[in-house]
This record gives C-alpha cells, sequence and structure tokens, in this order.
DNA sequence: CCCTCATTTGCACCCGCGTTCATAAAATCC
DNA sequence: GGATTTTATGAACGCGGGTGCAAATGAGGG
C-alpha cells in the first residue's frame, strides 16, 4: 500500500536510459539530447518522479531551508512578522523551517542545534536568548545567523528597528502633552527590546525632571494591560502611559475606560509596534510604528548576501521608527 | 573560513574507532561498550559534531519534517493555529515546514510538490484548495494528508469544526433576539468555511421565514467588516447580522458605533471563532467558538497515527462549536 | 581447559542523487 | 575523406549515516 517514492532508478529503466542521465536531464545546464530529455521526462511525468530533496542537499552539503525561531506567535506583531518572512522566504525558493520557541526568555541554543542538523542555509532569530558560542559555531560552519531586533556581541547580522528614536519620540510627545506623572508599563519578561524601550523612556524622562512609575508584571498580553491600568490608575496619580508594546497599550486603555478614565483627556496612552488593532475605529491608539516591511526586506537581503562573496562583514541595520499620532495623547500644549 | 560540518568520520578517526561505532553510539539501543561511547562522546563534543538529518532521513526514506500549508498567518485565527501546531509538533519531536500560500484561492500544489521533496511525514493543510490529484499521490507514497477545516471529496484525514452547529447556534440566537431583518456578511474570498457558513445560516434564515441581506466583498479583513457595516446600515433594514469571521464582526461592531447605531438595542452582531480579541472589552463580542485546542490535539494525532498499523481508514472527526454569549445580541424576547 | 554463547566491533553495502571521467558517436574542419 | 573537435552517454565514486553480517573478544559452564 504505502509504496515508496519514485527514484531516478526507476525512471531511468522505463526510459532505458542511464540514472546519470536521468540526473541529467533535472539539471540546469547539462547536456542532453532533445529527444533523450523528452523520453526521460515523460517517463518521470508517468511515474509520478520527483527529485529527493534530501539526497540531492546531501551531496551539495547545504540547502534551501531557512530556520526561523520565533514565539509568542499568536501576538498580532510576531504573526505579521512571520507572515512577511515566510512569504518572501517561498517567493525567493527557499523553504521556511519554522521553529517555535514556546517560551521567550527560555535559551534557545537546542532549537538552533536541531535545525543544523539540517544543514540550513540560514538562520533568522526573531526571539530568544540565542547565547554567543552557538552563534558562533554557526557562522564556523557557514551558515549565517540573522538576528532580528536584539543586539548580540557576537558579529553577525543583525536588523532592528531604532527603538531608541522611537521611545524618544514617545517620550517627547508625552511631555509636549503636558504629561506631568507619567509611567511605563511591560511585562515581567525581559526580553531586550522591552528593557530598552523602558529604560530609554525612563532615562529621558529622568533627564526632563519627571519620575516615572514603573510596572512591570505578567505576560506580553492585552490582559497584563489591564491589569496594569487597574494598578497604576488606582493607586497612582498618573497622566500619561508609554506601554513597551500595543498590545500592554490596548489592554490599558480598555481597562481605563472601563474604570472611568477619559483618553486622552485625563490620561494619554501611547504604545509600540503599531499592530494592525492599533488603527481599529475603537482605540485610535498613538503609537510608534517598527517599520516591518522594511525590516522583513532586510532579513531577506541579509540571507540572499551570502551568495555572493563570502566573507564580507556582517550587515547591521538600524530601521527608523516613526510616531504615527492618532488620538491616544492629548493635543500639544503650548506651555 | 567557512568550514564544512564536522562528519561522523572525522570523530571516528579522533576517538579511534570505526565510524559505525560513530554511528551506534548515536542510535538508539545499539551496542556500544560503555567505555567506548564515553570516548566516542567526548570526541564529538570536542568536534562539535552533529547528525546530519539529511543523511539520516535519505536512508530512513523519511523525514520528521511535517509540511503546513496555510495563508493569511497574520489574521488572529490562523496565528493562534499556527502557533499551537508548530508549538506541538515542536514538542513531538518533528519539524514544521511552513508553506504560507500568500493567497488563499490558489491552487496548492505547486506548494505541496515542493514539500513533497523533502519526503516529509505528514503534510497539514490549514487553507487553499488541493486538488484531489496530488493528495492521492501524497497518499500513494505513504505520506499522510491531513485537511482542517474543509471538506475533500479524497479520503484522507479531515479534521473541522461544526460550522453547521455552529451556525444553527447564531442563527437560532438572533432569532430568539427577535431579529426580524438578518444579514450575513462574509469577504468575497471563496473558501470553504465561509461558503459553508453562510449557506446554512441562509438556509436557516429562509426556513424561520426570514430573508437575510447579502453582502460579500473584499478580502478577508476588519476594514471589510467596517465596509459591510457602512454599507448595509445605510441602505438596508437590518437589526441581525451574521459575520463568517470574527474579524468582520469587529470591523461591523466600529463601524456600526461610529454610525451612531447602538448594540446590540439596534443592531444584533454575531461573529464565528472566538479570536482574542472578541473578548476585548471594547468589544465584547458574542460568538461561536472553534474549538482550537482541540483542533490542534486532532491534527496531532492524526500525524501520531501513521506510527502505528498502517493503512486503516482516515480519521474523521467533527468538532463541536459553541456560543459564546457576550454582550452583542439583544438579550432573548419573552415571545 | 575447552566449548558455547553473548557482546562488541569493523567491513561492506545501501539510501538517492550530483558529478567527474572516459568513451562512443556525431559534427566540424581542411 | 581523414583528422579533430564537440557532444552525449554510461560507469564509477562520493555525500553522511544506518545496518546486516561475520570476526573478535570475553564471560560462563561443564
Amino acid at each position: 500500500m504505502t509504496k515508496s517514492f519514485v527514484t531516478a532508478k526507476e525512471v531511468a529503466a522505463l526510459a532505458k536510459v542511464s540514472r546519470s542521465t536521468v540526473s541529467r536531464t533535472f539539471t540546469e545546464g547539462a547536456s542532453v539530447a532533445p529527444d533523450v530529455r523528452q523520453r526521460v521526462e515523460e517517463a518521470a511525468k508517468a511515474l509520478g518522479y520527483r527529485v529527493n530533496k534530501l539526497a540531492q542537499n546531501l551531496s551539495a552539503d547545504q540547502s534551501q531551508i531557512v530556520g526561523v525561531v520565533g514565539s509568542n506567535l499568536s501576538t498580532p506583531f510576531a504573526a505579521r512578522q512571520l507572515d512577511q518572512l515566510s512569504r518572501g522566504l517561498l517567493q525567493r525558493g527557499m523553504q521556511c523551517l519554522l521553529l517555535n520557541a514556546a517560551d521567550a526568555q527560555h535559551d534557545i541554543s537546542p532549537l538552533i542545534e536541531q535545525v543544523l542538523e539540517f544543514r540550513v542555509r540560514a538562520i533568522v532569530i526573531m526571539s530568544g536568548a540565542p547565547p554567543g558560542a552557538i552563534i558562533d559555531e554557526c557562522l564556523a560552519n557557514g551558515v549565517r545567523v540573522i538576528v532580528v531586533n536584539r543586539q548580540t556581541d557576537v558579529e553577525t547580522d543583525t536588523i532592528l528597528s531604532d527603538d531608541v528614536a522611537g521611545v524618544r519620540q514617545a517620550a517627547e510627545r508625552l511631555i509636549m502633552a503636558g504629561c506631568r506623572f507619567p509611567a511605563v508599563v511591560s511585562s515581567s519578561a525581559r526580553t531586550q527590546s522591552q528593557a530598552r524601550r523602558r529604560n530609554e523612556f525612563l532615562k529621558l524622562m529622568f533627564e526632563a525632571g519627571l519620575e516615572p512609575a514603573i510596572w512591570a508584571q505578567g505576560v506580553m498580553s492585552y490582559e497584563t494591560g489591564q491589569l496594569a491600568a487597574r494598578d497604576l490608575l488606582a493607586t497612582e496619580t498618573v497622566d500619561g502611559v508609554f506601554c513597551v508594546t500595543d498590545l500592554l497599550a490596548l489592554g490599558f486603555l480598555d481597562a481605563a475606560r472601563d474604570m472611568g478614565r477619559r483618553v486622552p483627556e485625563e490620561v494619554s496612552v501611547i504604545g509600540f509596534d503599531d499592530i494592525p488593532q492599533a488603527n481599529w475605529s475603537a482605540y485610535q491608539l498613538t503609537t510608534i510604528r517598527q517599520p516591518l516591511d522594511e525590516l522583513t526586506d532586510a532579513v531577506l537581503a541579509a540571507i540572499d548576501r551570502d551568495v555572493r562573496g563570502g566573507n564580507s562583514r556582517p550587515i547591521r541595520r538600524i530601521l527608523p521608527a516613526t510616531l504615527i499620532e492618532r488620538a491616544t495623547v492629548r493635543a500639544p500644549t503650548t506651555v
């Protein structure tokens, strides 16, 4: 019943040629007589032959597979990122081996090891903490590693959006709105971009002579944002909130409204990422947009890069984040 | 610079054993003397050896890769589905080769062919139109095909949520709310589940003596839902809307409110899927829940199944969809 | 002390395909 | 038309690793 796949040998037998000729028929730019080629192709079609990529990649010692490790894939931002990336890979004739790091903060070495076993062409790390040692090992083996939105001490391709500049715009905007009692909301997960955004916000606020309330609990989710609002608005005097993620901001918004606080009149809220929901008319969240398209393009470009001159230096691209004005921050006050 | 990977041969040389012994050391249940095993393992670690899955799978004539074809991956429902599935696969020691069918209605044969070349263990089809011919070919080659939320004429594993029963609950609920002028909203994409939900709704409404307005345009998105509301509420008398997808329903809700219509007092709205956003407090959308967890479990079970007795008949599981009462449908009227 | 049996190990071959290399056939040149 | 170049084809080898088989080693029993 469960017959095995058709091999080139069987095609060769049917077409009455050698297996080498079959191989050549399916190899670009090999020399095969037209009539023979046709005979082989017919035989292949009749038998339902398709090359075994496993074997093909084995002798070539490289595959067109790209390993992608990510986490929180149901989160709007990550989902869009993966959607774009996987589509781009497919368009470029590469395969996308998805490794879902269930837990962001865990060490993702085992995942990388797993993907290495497939002699992948490149590894894209969208999340998780990759220890330098294993990245070095990848690079030593000629596997390009592309790290997204994360600083690494290792010399490898790095693509990130300009969190610092983005946060600066957010902070300035809140200050322009006349906020006196800022707060910053994040989850308890200590991912790099979260920490970077939070710390930069704190730094800027201190420089402006303000002392933000700090809230950091739970997982990265809408519900955590709600919780933050209930905590902060009940116990603190807060008139301007920076949520390190839109998801948090949306939860914050809803809970604030449920508590009867008016946004932006009583409290301004600003997020980060610009996920689609931020633009839904129930929210109209003012936020900092991550340049997702450019991010994806940069990743794809970095992967393609290794085809050409081998040992050029690693890419390091910082893409601009921009303030998207919507309706959750008070209009600038003319001081 | 770009050195190749370490092979078993090199490990053998270092450990002063034969390559077979190295192979056996990494093979479950093979007979290797304890001291030799340790020597080999040390050598392997020192050299950074890892087995080449390509080669391993080649001789085994099967991989632990599962091909997953999906589309609209940034959509909340699909994203969650993929998240769960990829996590489950990883936990079970399988790899997830993601094929992103950019366009749902296109023929996905080329995608399947591509994934077949990797001698995958199974193929999960979450979207797209798989022609029966190629599925037959998969099955003939011993590759299990699992189709999710889609009826097929081919005899293969099928997992679907009970759209019909779900829609019945939605329709009954709207009727209970006293709706006289129902409408059904879908996108113009002619995916099976959309069509099934719409047609079933129409049928039930006709049976109840009502004649629903039909709206079907655009892509599957929040914005399309907004558009539907603007169209329907402006030109028709509508007091009860079934959106075949939560995403549509949320857009509909927002646009309806923006037009000043009160929900559920003036118009009741009910969705399908129960995506996380449906439970956000700005919406509180009454909807039909697809049993996502059970769906994923069933898919994973179907994949695992092929380990055991080979030629048992294909699975066909229909999982119950349940009405989730929230706040967008009027309370039942006591007729 | 010799024989038997269990365990360990190396050899050789196979998986399916790409790729020299040599050879046969065809085409070109003078 | 013979010499030379080009082209087409098949045999053989390698990619990295699994595995059947037989030799080698060691332990146990009579």
